[in-house]
RNA sequence: CGCGGGGUGGAGCAGUCUGGUAGCUCGUCGGGCUCAUAACCCGAAGGUCGUGGGUUCAAAUCCCUCCCCCGCAACCA
């Protein structure tokens, strides 16, 4: 029986369109969905898009089409950018599919069977131009905060959800599960909202209608939330024991956006515990990009275009920066100039430069072919061992989602191998023909070194690490087993390769 | 007095739990090398570790005061 390893994104809601944040989450867990498959897991990898609810059925009123009619026009820019962005999630579940109604309206009846969903009255302020309750907390002066208008106390029929019978298990579960949720300051940030006491939730609404009724009673429709996280069972298939749902639930880690995370790690557990199905192992909640130090809001006009950044500097490049740049789980900012930085620093002087001179010299010497290496030396086991080190860090920090880390311990060996050519001096070698075995040894080692160094950025950056393999004569897919020195056979054709990241000269403008 | 996180060389961060030469990346300056994408390697300059006080032989690290920044404070996808 194969391991297997389910990774989630949020649903992205079509009433916004792509931008750096979804490309983030996204992208995390195409990196963290193609490294587990390196390490020989069966992966699950989905992301959707959340289409329901009223500000989209709004949005579609005022553009005159239906909602779903915006729904697909949105679905399909998603769609493209994961492809641009080279994501390759296993399935995109919509919230309007048939199967996603079937499933949710199934986990309804199934917790309103249970007794933990029950009817009855919903009282708070309400802004009738918008349409919208407010608490009374959120009120500004007694006004809605939106429109500064005033508001009028009003009831509306509503179906609960149970939620303050859960707060002692759910409190019990996230202590007896520190990997709950993470970062460990967001956990902290939970504990104690649950600890303040949880209020049972209004899970329906009679205001509009774009949405999946309320089994049996169609006046009302299911709360977007109910609706949105239930995806991530109603994908694979649920109610239906058999097959991916049997097969991958609980799901390994909930990515997220910090934003989202009440629901993530309240609302849906509570959900599943009423519905008595097991939780998720880890919700996973990163941090927010700011753009060159501001917030990014569609009112300053500064929410990044991923399609054009990739078109700017390339999809990798992308990848890299995003994952590079920031902690998991950490605020960052995102500016052109600090990008074109780590692809003239990281990306061509580093990685790119390295594999340039390795596989020039190798040409130059040896006429490209890769020669048996002859005993190692202690230099070449230190470098050796370090590659071998990387391979175990690699993983440790994968493990923790932390992809910045697994990046920098990558990179020292990336370093380690151009200090390497220093010290080792393959020229001085080249020129007395007596040190032309300890001169093929260097150069194996060195090549390598970066063929483990490419298996492992190939989670990271797919079509670089393709690539770059190629000009190791390497064509074969990266598993678990070829991270393990040794891989490449002597007799190969070394290719001169060319570079694989220009350095960009004008900085960022 | 709501809860929590943070203020460290020009920039971004680690170190604080388990006190004892303040570290990393980028940038700057000097040197080396010539295989390479003017890349690479080595070295140097640069910090009273937010403020004031306390504990201690010794504090970025422990305790207290104050200042500043940022999250959370329920139905908002």
């Amino acid at each position: 029986m194969s391991r297997t390893f389910y990774v989630t994104t949020p649903i992205y809601y079509v009433n916004d369109v792509p931008h750096i944040g979804h490309a983030y989450t996204t992208l995390a867990a195409d990196v963290l969905a193609r490294y587990k498959r390196i390490m020989g897991y069966e992966v699950f990898f989905l992301t959707g898009t959340d289409e329901h609810g009223q500000k989209v059925e709004k949005t579609a009123n005022a553009a005159g089409e239906t909602p779903l009619e915006l729904a697909d026009r949105v679905v399909k820019r998603f769609q493209a950018l994961w492809e641009k962005l080279d994501i390759a999630p296993s399935d995109f579940i919509r919230t309007t599919q048939e199967r996603h109604k079937k499933g949710v309206s199934h986990f309804f009846e199934n917790v309103l069977a249970k007794g933990d969903i029950y009817l009855g009255q919903y009282e708070d302020w309400y802004c009738t131009p918008c349409e919208t309750f407010w608490t009374e907390t959120q009120l500004l002066d007694g006004n809605c905060p939106d429109c500064n208008r005033s508001t009028e106390k009003l009831k509306e029929e509503s179906y609960f959800f149970r939620m303050s019978k859960y707060q002692e298990q759910l409190l019990a579960h996230i202590e007896a599960n520190p990997e709950f949720i993470q970062p460990k300051s967001r956990r902290n940030e939970i504990i104690s909202f649950v600890k303040e006491g949880l209020r049972d939730l209004s899970v329906s609404r009679t205001t509009f209608n774009w949405g999946i009724p309320v089994p049996k009673n169609e006046s009302h429709v299911i709360y977007v939330w109910f609706d949105a996280l239930a995806n991530y069972i109603t994908a694979l298939g649920y109610p239906d024991e058999d097959g991916n749902y049997g097969r991958f639930w609980p799901a390994d880690v909930h990515l997220i956006g910090k934003d989202i995370l009440r629901f993530h790690t309240v609302y849906w557990p509570t959900f599943l515990m009423a519905a008595g199905l097991p939780l998720p192992k880890k919700v996973f909640a990163h941090g927010w990009w700011t753009v060159e130090g501001q917030k990014m809001s569609k009112s300053l006009q500064n929410v990044v275009e991923p399609n054009m950044l990739i078109d700017r500097y390339g999809v990798d490049a992308v990848r890299y920066f995003l994952l590079r740049e920031v902690p998991f789980g950490l605020d960052g900012d995102f500016s052109q100039a600090a990008l074109v930085n780590r692809i003239n620093s990281d990306l061509a002087n580093d990685l790119g430069n390295l594999l340039n001179r390795s596989t020039a010299m190798i040409n130059k010497y040896f006429d490209g072919q890769l020669r048996e290496p002859e005993e190692m030396a202690v230099i070449d086991l230190a470098y050796r061992a370090k590659t071998e080190a990387m391979v175990a860090q690699v993983e440790t920090n994968m493990e923790d989602l932390a992809f910045s880390k697994a990046l920098q311990s990558i990179w020292e060996v990336v370093s380690a191998g151009n200090k390497y050519i220093d010290e080792t001096a393959p020229w001085s070698l080249a020129k007395d023909p007596a040190q032309s075995g300890r001169l093929a040894t260097v150069m194996y080692s060195l090549l390598e070194s970066q063929r483990i160094v490419y298996f492992l950025l190939s989670a990271f950056m797919p079509k670089t690490a393709v690539k770059a393999l190629g000009y190791l004569g390497c064509a074969e897919a990266p598993t678990e087993a070829g991270l393990a020195w040794g891989g490449l056979k002597p007799g190969t054709a070394i290719v001169k390769a060319e570079a694989l990241f220009p350095r960009i000269e004008d900085k960022g403008e």
